[in-house]
RNA sequence: GGCGGCAUGGCCAAGUGGUAAGGCAGAGGAUUGCAAAUCCUUUACCCCCAGUUCGAAUCUGGGUGCCGCCUCCA
């Protein structure tokens, strides 16, 4: 079977076929780095992702492309704030995309192109648009005039004939005055005094935010793209936009699959800086919750839906990962590559398995050309893991036969294959978290750990009175108690 | 007002014509000094109405409710 994808254009589920057999161009719409990326960035980048592995691990070249806006409005007002440049907060949250990226097990980009760095492309296509009179000059500005492009709004559905022309009192009405038409939109903005500029033909100012991605696209990828990605909200106007500019530039067709990830909720709204109601990647990895778990957590659901995020939600992906981590651990074993296994050919050959596991192998490849049905493909691994968290918690009691986990032939093979398929979702095994990375308040380690030698002493005597309210007691201040077999007592934050 | 999307068990969520994957929670069991953890087993007729069909969660028409975009936004 072979990969099909919801198009955005069509509207439609279409088999995916790349323009040169073998390989595919990706162009996928990176952030404005003016702050720190919430959860529905990470939603966005997860689910492209596991788009990119997929083609890989299907075995295609793939040549994936992401920009950073790194000149915008709020940018300069971010610096104005702080009373630093707009060069230094773009610097400052590119570094923390990185790593934001890194910590979710993102891939990165082949090339992650920079406005900044972009500027001779984009006056340069600003200029061939001019050329060709789709584009027209007014007081330093440059617009793009959609009336005399044929095809706008193809993507987003959009009449310009019928549209309401309801932008009045929402848009600046000097720059609005300057409009042949509510939808034009600036490919230039001149400098307001005192603002960072650039030079260009048309005199000092910047790049409006639509022409970078057409000028990027066109230097890294071509004309002509396979895949172009972004979230829904970016259907217009932005990736309208993007095509007209692009496709009155070239006369080609920009991209041939356009998809679009569903936005992440909260209580129904939209999570989004303006609202307020955003959480940070960093700070929600910062609070305990994993990134397996958040990645788990996002992949649980279909990537063109909507998203909910609430706590209960997030609670049950942790626990949920906790099952197929235990069994990725152990299939992992002790060998450090694995860890680190990289999407690639398939690892395993699929003659070479055993039936049930090359039925589910092909169960999983189907969910996931299914239009990346991430949901029945991580059904796959649950079923997947279950006799390997068995055998896991088998070994940890120490009743399993021999204390090597030798998991014969069957298991090893099923191992293997967990492994590989969860490397197509970018999941790995995750080294759980240890108390010691929990230092921060409450009762010290040492305190701890004498009133754990106190229960043991209180257990070994059958004084049970007492070590349950030792017990209770360190629950009190959160610490939870596990007693594992042997006599051995774990211990963790709550 | 225009464009688009969604509605499946207590919660999350697959399934697009043949009698409902998976996860979480719950229940029962095993285990445990008791807990926790772990393992096993188990729980739905799919928003409403009317059609098409031998047969529909799945197609058609009409409702109802919710969301996104139309302004910066993943």
């Amino acid at each position: 079977m072979s990969l099909r994808l919801t198009n955005s254009l069509s509207r439609r589920l279409e088999v995916f076929q790349p323009l040169a057999p073998g390989q595919v161009s990706i162009y996928c719409c990176g952030v404005t780095v003016y702050d720190l990326c919430h959860l529905g960035h990470a939603r966005s980048y997860i689910n492209w992702d596991v788009l990119r592995r997929h083609l890989i691990w299907s075995g295609y070249r793939v040549r994936f492309v992401q920009n950073y806006t790194d000149i915008d409005d709020k940018i300069l007002r971010r610096a104005a704030e702080e009373g630093s440049s707009m060069a230094a907060v773009s610097e400052r949250n590119i570094e923390a995309f990185v790593a934001d990226m890194a910590r979710l097990n993102i891939l990165p980009a082949d090339r992650m192109p920079r406005a900044t760095g972009s500027l001779a492309a984009i006056c340069a296509l600003i200029g061939e648009l001019e050329a060709k009179g789709a584009a027209y000059s007014a007081d330093g500005d440059v617009y793009f005039a959609v009336m005399r492009h044929a095809g706008y709004g193809k993507l987003s559905g959009r009449d310009l004939g019928e549209q309401q022309q309801n932008a009045a009192g929402r848009v600046a009405s000097e720059e609005e005055a300057r409009k042949q038409h509510p939808f034009d939109f600036a490919l230039w903005k001149g400098a307001k005094p005192g603002e960072p500029s650039f030079d260009s033909p048309w005199g000092p100012g910047r790049p409006g935010w639509h022409i970078e991605c057409s000028a990027m696209v066109r230097a890294e990828l071509g004309d002509t793209i396979d895949i172009h990605l972004g979230g829904a909200d970016l259907i217009f106007p932005h990736h309208e936009n993007e095509i007209a500019q692009s496709e009155a530039a070239t006369g080609q067709e920009l991209a041939r699959f356009w998809l679009h990830n569903g936005m992440v909720n909260v209580g129904g709204e939209k999570m989004s800086k303006s609202l307020g109601n955003f959480t940070t990647i960093r700070a929600l990895l910062d609070s305990g919750v994993s990134a397996m778990t958040l990645r788990l957590f996002v992949l649980q659901a279909h990537y063109r839906k909507p998203l909910d995020f609430t706590t209960e939600a997030l609670e049950a992906a942790a626990t949920g990962w906790k099952g197929l981590n235990a069994a990725l651990t152990l299939a992992a074993g002790s060998d450090g590559e694995r860890a680190a296994i990289t999407p690639a050919q398939p690892a395993s050959d699929p003659a070479a398995l055993a039936p049930e596991l090359a039925a589910a192998r092909e169960r999983f490849a189907t969910a996931m050309d299914d239009d990346l049905n991430t949901s029945a493909a991580l059904a796959v691994l649950f079923e997947l893991a279950r006799p390997l968290r068995a055998l896991a918690n088998r070994l940890e009691r120490g009743d399993a036969a021999g204390g090597d986990p030798a998991l014969g032939p069957a298991l090893h093979q099923r191992g293997e294959l967990l492994l590989e398929l969860a490397a197509v979702l970018g999941l790995r095994p995750e080294a759980v978290s240890t108390p010691a990375a929990f230092a921060a308040g409450g009762p010290d380690q040492a305190a701890i750990e004498a009133l754990i030698e106190q229960r043991r002493a209180a257990k070994a005597c059958r004084d049970f009175a007492s070590a349950d309210r030792i017990r209770a007691d360190l629950l009190q201040q959160g610490i939870e108690l596990i007693d594992r077999p042997g006599g051995h007592t774990e211990w963790l934050r709550r």
